[in-house]
DNA sequence: AAGATGCTCAACCGCTGATGG
DNA sequence: GCCATCAGCGGTTGAGCATCT
């Protein structure tokens, strides 16, 4: 059966988001937070199809999103995990709750790809992924390896470089079996990090309307405010542009206690969010992660697929 | 200064898996 | 069990900007 494409529809609006629109998007899914996106444009008066309106909220709303200058950490981070993982972005971008899969994505392809390529051939080879005929119970053992190679890999990616190779044929943790389900954890489990959905509180988005709108004055209008330079990245939305760099609303603890929609937009909530240092590195997050992942250390001596453990050394050229 | 080329990244497209009737 | 619908993912595209010639 052919299914015709959500937004084939006429009268679909398609291209560049203006920020009267993200206004009216970030105002609805303040109101009743994400999810739901089929009756989004409807509710909203978007002239968007519903996966329009959720990608530009994932990739590009979505309080806590880190633009622009990938630290060294995250760098290295991304292409052990993409060594491990192969291109299953959303997976990877579970593990840098700043940033999502298609800035991940991009960045990869664009950055990172090259600089393997020309610094050392076939340093990350993504391995062969999801053998069209693995069955189910392959599949969820694969994913489950896939969540224990990943933590293996997020630990070394956190370890000091000196330390990563000895810790090479560290065993593998076949514990966790119980959540792992999902190919993306960036489904299931990114969702305490990833301000998945309405599964959690809806509560506190950082995003007042008042945000929204001082994040996109100065939005010239044009498609791109370049990245790059001292504007921030190219984001329209600029709340990284007032501010210096790439920061933007990224430390802002929506998932937390409240920042937000406690946040007054009277109170220059904004700048609160401003002042992170451009450069900062996600410490925020990734210390979660960190504990996450020594506080469970123990369980990386259980070995139980070696084999799958035979990921080349890592001597990134960079 | 102007055109050509390269680079970046937001957005789109098509597919797959999950879910509900 | 089947089918329709929806959400999510990864690959690709193309507009706009930067840099080069």
């Amino acid at each position: 059966m052919v299914r015709p494409p959500c937004c084939d529809k006429e009268g679909v609006k398609k291209g560049p988001w203006t920020p009267e629109e993200d206004l009216v998007l970030v105002s609805y899914i303040q109101e009743h937070g994400p999810g739901n996106w089929r009756a989004v444009p409807t509710r909203t008066g978007l002239m968007r199809c519903s996966k329009s309106c959720r990608l530009r909220w994932t990739n590009y709303l979505r309080p806590g999103i880190k633009r622009g200058n990938f630290t060294d950490q995250e760098e290295k981070l991304i292409v052990h995990l993409q060594a491990l993982l192969g291109n299953r972005w959303a997976a990877i971008a579970s593990y840098l709750p700043e940033r999502t899969d298609n800035d991940i994505k991009n960045y990869w392809n664009t950055h990172l790809k090259r600089k393997l390529q020309s610094g050392g051939e076939g340093a990350a080879k993504p391995p062969a992924h999801r053998p069209a005929s693995s069955s189910k119970g392959q599949w969820e053992r694969r994913l489950q390896t896939d969540i224990d190679m990943a933590r293996r890999a997020l630990r070394e990616a956190l370890t000091p470089l000196g330390d990563l190779k000895t810790q090479q044929h560290d065993g593998v943790d076949a514990a966790g079996a119980g959540t792992g389900g999902g190919d993306s954890p960036a489904s299931s489990s990114s969702g305490a990090s990833q301000c998945s959905p309405s599964a959690a509180a809806p509560g506190p988005y950082v995003l007042t309307t008042e945000n929204i709108s001082r994040m996109l004055d100065g939005w010239a209008g044009g498609r791109k405010v370049r990245r790059g330079g001292s504007a921030g990245p190219g984001t329209p939305g600029g709340a990284e542009s007032a501010s210096t760099g790439s920061s933007d609303a990224s430390e802002v603890s929506y998932g937390g206690a409240a920042v937000a929609s406690a946040a007054p937009a009277t109170a220059g909530t904004l700048s609160e969010y401003e002042t992170k240092p451009a450069v900062a590195a996600p410490q925020m997050p990734l210390s979660a992660i960190e504990s996450w992942l020594f506080d469970d250390d123990s369980h990386f001596h259980q070995v139980q697929n070696a084999s799958l453990l035979d990921v080349p050394t890592m001597d990134y050229p960079f």
